[in-house]
RNA sequence: GGCCCGUUGGUGAAGUGGCUGAACACACAUGCCUUUCACGCAUGCAUUCACGAGUUCGAAUCUCGUACGGGUCACCA
């Protein structure tokens, strides 16, 4: 059989780096064994659509190389692929689930409802709808559903443990006395995710369900689905949580989490996916630089771990530096220009000029957007801190930088070569060299004791720029 | 609260009974290189795997209990 994945969210115009991270695992899964990838919206609740929203989504999987085999956008033989647009469907199987007897027309209201949970809230116990309306008799109940608001739930045994296998967990064994009579049809004619989810897998021929593992407990109940109808159940591979650094799940609230907002700081969208699918998963040789092609050969959905996995800037940050390190420069240049721009006016400036400055600053990059913040010594004022103000304290520092100025000032030629030999001539005539003499210069001309060479730096200061900041 | 899952260094993690005197990576420290810093290279960094007991010739790895963390219990997905 073929394998088959399908990555399903909702329409809610963003993606989350959580979500992309589950994307990742079901193409891999799927490319790995030559199956397909299947883009399906699950847009059920009303009121969380975006417009736009799937055309984001495709967009964002594009820019990572996940690119869908079956879609909105794309068709496929197993369409529509929205699933307001298969209401139809979710009813057919809904009420046929109640012709067999695993589900029964509900005519519960709110007001019963809340009361029960408050009974329930009070004695200290998990709520569970008590099926009150199991009891009605179908010939009743088909009556009234043409008049009456009503839902449809589903009917769970009350004894027993369900067991199945999850590739990644393991045996899991849930009480069967905790599974709810779960709601399949909504009152406005709308399916709940849970059992969309289940119609859907099933006729879109889903051969591994990959998602995370908020679900191992409510798998029982998918499955329970899958036996009435008498379908194949698919693989299930449960993902372990993506916390953040403090030790809670990432959430959408952290503007840090969003795949776009990442992309338009500069992170490249090969080192996010990467970094994404280090996230709860170890290739064999613990080689952690991966390109998707080379993910697709080596992936292997039995080496996703159980614990949870923590979402860590620095490491994020040491991945996408060490792609920047193999950019090319018009590459690199696309991912800094524009926030410079943003920042900073370059009016003044030559190509060449900026060319040079992004060239020397390529390996000293975390994300593209960190090129402002970096460069500000050639578009700002300086300002010393506390390590730098210490430093220009040192008995030889005031002869080496007056010695130094007066080299500077006497060149013609203004380039890296004569620059270089003015600090050559400083390191002679002021007898300082190392530490002393760079550190300086270095501090007093760009206001940080870390940076580029210092040549190219004071080369692209520029002349007058460097003697008036030696001045003061 | 019931149920489910997890707990390895500063951080991310490998490891499912002996080849682990616990990999690898990030970070950090030191040294080399470069007439400075950085980059690069090299070296160092967990008497020990949440805690307690048990099984075993042998346990981070299996069992039980405790603690802590997270998840889940909707006409949300």
């Amino acid at each position: 059989m073929k394998v088959r994945t399908r990555f399903a969210p909702s329409p809610t115009g963003y993606m989350h780096v959580g979500n992309l991270r589950s994307a990742i695992f079901e193409y891999l899964i799927a490319k790995k064994n030559n199956g397909d990838f299947i883009l399906r919206i699950e847009d059920t609740d009303q009121e969380r659509y975006v417009e736009g929203a799937v055309d984001f989504i495709y967009k964002t999987c594009s820019l990572c190389g996940l690119e869908f085999d079956e879609g909105p956008n794309n068709g496929g033989e197993f369409g529509p692929y929205i699933q307001s647009e298969r209401l139809d469907l979710y009813k057919k199987y809904a009420h046929e689930l109640v012709d067999k007897g695993h589900a029964y027309y509900c005519f519960c209201d709110e007001e019963r409802l809340n009361a029960l949970r408050k009974e329930a809230d009070d004695k200290k116990i998990p709520f569970l709808y008590d099926g009150k309306c199991k009891s009605i008799p179908l010939e009743e109940a088909k009556k009234r559903i043409s008049s009456e608001k009503y839902v449809i739930r589903q009917k769970m045994p009350k004894e027993g443990v369900s067991v199945y296998e999850d590739l990644v967990y393991g045996t899991i064994k849930v009480e069967n006395s905790v599974l709810e009579d779960q709601i399949l049809l909504k009152s406005d004619g709308y399916p709940t995710y849970n059992f969309a989810n289940v119609i859907d897998d099933h006729l879109m021929g889903i051969t591994h369900v990959v998602r995370g593992n908020e679900y191992l407990m409510a798998t029982p109940k998918y499955n329970l689905l899958y036996e009435a109808f008498g379908w194949q159940k698919p693989t299930y591979i449960h993902l372990p949580m993506v916390n953040g650094e403090d030790g809670k799940k990432l959430s959408k609230r952290r503007g840090d989490t969003s795949f776009m907002e990442l992309y338009e700081m500069g992170y490249l969208p090969e080192a996010i996916v990467n970094y994404l699918v280090l996230l709860g998963w170890t290739s064999e040789d613990s080689r952690e630089i991966f390109t998707l092609d080379e993910l697709i050969d080596v992936f292997d959905p039995k080496r996703i771990g159980r614990s949870p996995a923590c979402y860590d800037v620095k490491k994020l940050n040491w991945i996408n530096s060490f792609y920047i390190k193999k950019l090319d420069l018009e590459k690199l240049l696309e991912i800094t220009v524009p926030h410079l721009e943003k920042q900073y006016d370059l009016k003044d400036k030559s190509d060449e000029w900026v060319r040079k400055l992004i060239s020397i600053y390529k390996d000293h990059l975390s994300y593209g957007k960190q090129i402002v913040e970096l460069t500000k010594m050639f578009f700002e004022d300086l300002s010393l801190d506390d390590e730098c103000v210490e430093f220009l304290k040192q008995d030889t520092v005031s002869d080496t930088l007056s010695v130094f100025k007066d080299e500077i000032s006497k060149i013609e030629d203004w380039n890296v070569l004569s620059i270089n030999e003015a600090i050559n001539n400083t390191k002679n005539k002021a007898n300082v060299k190392g530490k002393m003499l760079y550190m300086p210069i270095r501090i007093k001309v760009s206001g940080v004791m870390h940076g580029p060479e210092l040549a190219d730096t004071i080369y692209l200061l520029g002349k007058e720029k460097v003697l008036k900041r030696l001045e003061g």
